[in-house]
DNA sequence: TTATATCCGACAAAATAAGTCCTATTTTTT
DNA sequence: AAAAAATAGGACTTATTTTGTCGGATATAA
């Protein structure tokens, strides 16, 4: 429960590595051999980043993955959507309640949702330079 | 991922109910019945808290749970622990590493259990009645 | 003594996450 | 032109976690 996917994981691991390669590419191979990740993962982790422009890609001999945009420019909830799609933190408040048993007499319907926005706000505020390297950690949020 | 379990779902919602009872007993049943939920379940639910101490039972005929704290005397982190454990968002941070394939190599230990502090903090600030009740969203957390 | 309730461990089923397999496509080098 | 090295991506299997079920024990009021 509440817990990161192994697939965001490895997206943060490679765009904190790539990132320190400063513009230089990076293959699938390389991050897949440093890191110990399969490779089959790591190459749908970075083409999904890729597809939602956090990395770029060169296909072909020489090719490899690198980073074009300010890590200050990219949140935590980019990452997170763009492997594991959008946060949902409970069961009833998906949208029509199809998918929950709870849904018609659910007493906490508006608290979760309140909390929830609380959680993305989180995320979206969060960008990768401060979640990387801010060594200060703020006292309040 | 990143969803709160069922368990902590049924937690809330039977604090949420018991605690409008004001202090009148609520069994187990009625709460399996007006919720829609497993009664089996529910049970294990509602022992972990009273063991807990957030709520209090009544054994035998007549029976039931009831609230005696003030819902601002607990946290939603005092919930979430007592039905699912510690919060743990990662797969690398649980300690020694040895259940992480990544731990030897990897280069987000730091920004990851920073991270987690912020995410125990959000749920430990957080007691039940403002959870539960108050309107107003706040903007900054 | 019976009925109603909490209490609790062991197991089964379902859902989700993680990983594997296989192939296609792109581009540089030889 | 061919081969090599890289990204791209669908289908499937396995592993893990979560959720639910079963069976019974204990406690207390009527």
């Amino acid at each position: 429960m509440l817990k990161f996917s192994k697939k965001v994981e490895y997206g943060l691991m490679s765009i904190m590595h790539i990132a320190r390669m400063k513009g230089n590419k990076v293959t699938a191979r390389e991050l897949s051999e440093q890191y110990n990740i399969p490779p089959e993962i790591l190459g749908k982790v970075l083409q999904k980043l890729k597809k939602d422009q956090l990395l770029e890609s060169i296909q072909g001999v020489n090719g490899g993955y690198r980073i074009i945009r300010e890590l200050t420019d990219i949140s935590l909830e980019d990452v997170i959507i763009s492997l594991d799609g959008p946060v949902v933190i409970t069961h009833c408040c998906k949208g029509t309640g199809d998918d929950c048993t709870q849904f018609k007499t659910c007493n906490i319907i508006e608290p979760m949702q309140k909390f929830q926005n609380k959680l993305n706000k989180l995320f979206s505020d969060m960008n990768l330079n401060d979640f990387f390297f801010d060594e200060e950690q703020k006292v309040e949020f």
